[in-house]
DNA sequence: CGCTTTTGACCGGCGC
DNA sequence: GCGCCGGTCAAAAGCG
C-alpha cells in the first residue's frame, strides 16, 4: 500500500491500559469476534443493548444490519481530579457487523466530528449524547479488516432513559 | 422553527 | 525543540 507506516508494530503492551490505537486491539484479536481476552481485573459492565441493534424502525430493515454485536473490551478508568470525586467513565468496544454505522442504540447522538485514522482508510465518527447532563460519548468507526463490521465505542454512563 | 449535520481550524499531549 | 496525532469546538447550511 502506498501509505506509509510510519509507527512500525513497536508499541509497547499495556497490559492494563486500554489500548491506545483501536485497530491495535482489533489486530490482536482480529481472528475472534465471539470470545475476549481474560478480563479478570475488570468485568465489562452491562453493555447497551445488542437486541437494540435491529429491531426497530424501519430504517434499519433497509440497512440490512445484521444484530450481532461483539463486545471488544470494558473498562472502567477512574479519573480521579479531585480525591473526593472519583469520575468512572466506562469504555464499551462494540464490533457490530452491519452495513451503516447510523446503529441506533436506544439513544440520541449528535454528530459532532469526523476525523481520518491513520490505521484505518475510513473515517472516524465522535458522537455525543444530545440529551442534557448526558456526558456519554460514542465513537463509531469502520473496521479496517472487514468494513462490513462496525466498532462502537461508548463512552460514560447515561444519566437518564432512553428515549425510545 | 428547531434541530441536525458538515467542514475546518484549533489545542493539548506525547514522543523522539 | 519540533512534529505528529487525536480530540474537540465553532460556524454555517440544509432539511423535516
Amino acid at each position: 500500500m502506498s501509505d506509509k507506516n510510519p509507527k512500525a508494530a513497536d508499541s509497547p503492551p499495556d497490559s492494563n491500559q486500554w489500548f491506545h490505537e483501536l485497530s491495535d486491539y482489533l489486530k490482536l484479536n482480529d481472528d475472534d469476534d465471539d470470545q475476549w481476552p481474560p478480563d479478570d481485573d475488570n468485568l465489562p459492565p452491562p453493555p447497551p443493548h445488542p437486541s437494540l441493534f435491529v429491531p426497530n424502525t424501519g430504517d434499519f430493515g433497509a440497512s440490512g444490519s445484521g444484530g450481532s454485536a461483539t463486545l471488544l473490551r470494558g473498562s472502567s478508568e477512574e479519573i480521579s481530579g479531585s480525591e473526593n470525586k472519583n469520575i468512572i467513565r466506562e469504555r464499551v468496544a462494540f464490533k457490530t457487523k452491519s452495513e451503516v454505522e447510523i446503529l441506533d442504540d436506544g439513544f440520541r447522538w449528535r454528530k459532532y466530528g469526523k476525523k481520518m485514522v491513520k490505521n484505518s482508510p475510513n473515517p472516524r465518527n465522535y458522537y455525543r449524547c444530545t440529551v442534557d447532563g448526558c456526558p456519554v460519548k460514542k465513537r463509531v468507526e469502520r473496521d479496517r479488516d472487514d468494513p462490513t463490521y462496525v466498532i462502537t465505542t461508548y463512552e460514560g454512563n447515561h444519566t437518564h432513559p432512553a428515549s425510545y
